[in-house]
DNA sequence: CTGCGTGCAGAAAGCGGTTTCTCAAAGGGT
DNA sequence: ACCCTTTGAGAAACCGCTTTCTGCACGCAG
């Protein structure tokens, strides 16, 4: 193998006939070198096509200028925008993203976790899905900075960053709105309970019902799983029933999309003769047919602001936590009303 | 900064009461040490929570376990899955993944390239559009690995692994399709013609048109941008001439929704008015409604065999360059034929 | 003219591993 | 019983960069 080993900090140091200290210096700026001297060593290296070995530089700086990111699924769109986020703010930043999709699978995420610590990263950040305090605090034991996007320890206490959105307003604003149209038979199509996300939005959703002085029916409660196939099976069991709902509030917007698919199917119109509402507002949201209202959730923002956060406790790890919540928003499409979107 | 350093081979060493060679010879399991030192490494290291440090390992090893994917947009759905391939390839190879989003724009391309090169990857990979040749033998020279996928380089002689998909093909196979189903007045509304893959599904689109001895109007090829925003656009200067297509084919799913938004709103019925057919069978082409007749690329599978291909030239960098390609698929939906899907 | 502060640059000590080299001890053959 | 080979394990060099420490030269004040 021809491995023409690129050049090193000697290499320009000897062509510049400096020492490699100084050529240190003169890279990274911090030092006064005279000028004279700086214009040598940055000819040289341009001649040898000089670039810092990173591995050499992060081991002896203490810094990778790397972050991490574990979500479920990166081919999933709501997860992908905020990846996209988080990438834009940490480029800006300086930093690079390192991914990880685990699938929400513990062993994947245990995987990741593991080949992530000892100085691979900087910092990481989890988005989705739940996360045990345990580990979490393994991690900033550990030295590394953490935050969370979209994400919450079930322990309310644990002192990480965190950028959420209202997940308890979103649901409320999603059955007010349905409530707000008339409708009384209210059917919800949660996420698994076991994920925080989903329970808030049910709480909101009892709430708002609550604030009606009206109830949700437990029989029109089902658990989905946030995807496709999960709103569809959901649609099903609820319109096999003696009284299925006039309204459907679907946990989030794949769901919602499986829910209409087995209401066309079933020749079901909406929303004339069901309304239905989902979560997150994804790009296909706007897309589908009759296109989706929704509760937006802002994807891409959280992202940057995740990333943000976690930059800025790299540079003083010593500030409180921060959470920041960020408000949902109800975007009215073709599956409430029966006018057409502006 | 309560940075509790984390345990180094030395303090396993030293609590093992063995060298820092043994240590490591242990953890890496390759040269015999006897069983009894071994077992004393294990225990001390899990004592002490030991886990190497990642520079230090790549710094001495030479090598970082790490593979770098760049693609336009990891927000796209195309991109993301295609990305999902890759990273699940490179997870069960022992690789975690970099991820930069270019948006196809140089500078940011440029921005990535640089902060990769230096040893901060193994082997990288890019993903769609086109890629200068120099640039590539630039990466080449500096000895990191490097694969295309659903991308080409102009030059066909560039020396490197590849997987894409056979866009001739597939776009004579959506031209076929349309044909066969009577059409005559065919419209393309193409991507980008700097880009390599939309002028490949031209070319083959002209193939088939050839075939049956006629030829595409010139007047009803439009140049797009791979955006929906593009396909609505394009149907809409379609459509605003006196002489409209019967048939159109999109030369990606997102513009053929555009193309669908637009019929739509115009009060165009699909498929009785006006066929249509996408490419790239993203997850959406399934749930649009009438759902997205269009030519399938298998995007994880050539994410994967992208990565695996990386992988092996990481193992022998001298075996020559393979290129890959998949053949596409017709996938039958609502918009070109009546029948409802089974 | 001497002493001291200041600025620039080199020497050298890490950073935390891997790996070659060396050596001691054990094992085997005659 | 002796020599040579093999095996296990430590010493030390090295990967390439950062940063502290040291020293030299110069300028200025006493």
């Amino acid at each position: 193998m021809i491995t023409l080993a690129s050049a090193t900090i000697y290499d320009v140091a000897r062509r510049a006939g400096v020492s490699p200290a100084t050529v240190s210096r003169v890279l990274n700026g911090n030092h006064r070198v005279s000028p004279e001297l700086r214009q040598r060593v940055l000819e040289a290296a341009r001649a040898l096509n000089y670039a810092p070995n990173y591995s050499a530089r992060s081991l002896s700086s203490q810094r990778t200028a790397t972050l991490g990111l574990l979500l479920p699924d990166i081919a999933n769109p709501f997860f992908a925008e905020i990846a996209r986020g988080v990438e834009d703010a940490a480029a800006e930043a300086g930093y690079t993203l390192l991914i990880g999709s685990t699938d929400g699978d513990p062993l994947r995420e245990q995987h990741y976790v593991a080949s992530l610590q000892a100085g691979r990263v900087d910092g990481i950040l989890f988005a989705g899905a739940n996360l045990g305090a345990p580990l979490l605090e393994g991690w900033l034991v550990r030295g590394v900075a953490v935050g969370l996007v979209d994400r919450l320890v079930d322990e309310d206490d644990v002192p990480v960053d965190a950028v959420l959105t209202d997940n308890v307003e979103g649901g409320a604003l999603a059955v007010r709105h349905l409530l707000n149209l008339g409708h009384t038979r209210l059917a919800v199509v949660t996420g698994p309970q076991r994920v925080r996300t989903a329970r808030d939005r049910l709480v909101g959703a009892h709430q708002a019902a609550a604030e009606r002085g009206v109830s949700l029916d437990p029989d029109l409660i089902i658990e989905g799983n946030f995807k496709e196939s999960g709103g569809y099976q959901a649609a099903r069991i609820l319109f096999s029933r003696p009284n299925p709902p006039t309204a459907i509030f679907a946990q989030n917007d794949m769901m919602a999309l499986g829910v209409l698919r087995y209401l066309e199917e079933a020749g079901i119109r909406v929303p004339d003769e069901v309304a239905l509402i989902g979560f997150d507002d994804i790009a296909f949201a706007a897309l589908s047919r009759p296109a989706l209202t929704t509760i937006a959730q802002p994807k891409y923002e959280m992202g940057r602001l995740a990333a943000q956060l976690l930059v800025e406790r790299l540079a003083d790890s010593q500030q409180a936590p921060r959470r920041l919540v960020l408000q949902p928003r109800l975007v009215l499409r073709q599956t409430t009303v029966v006018h057409r979107e502006a």
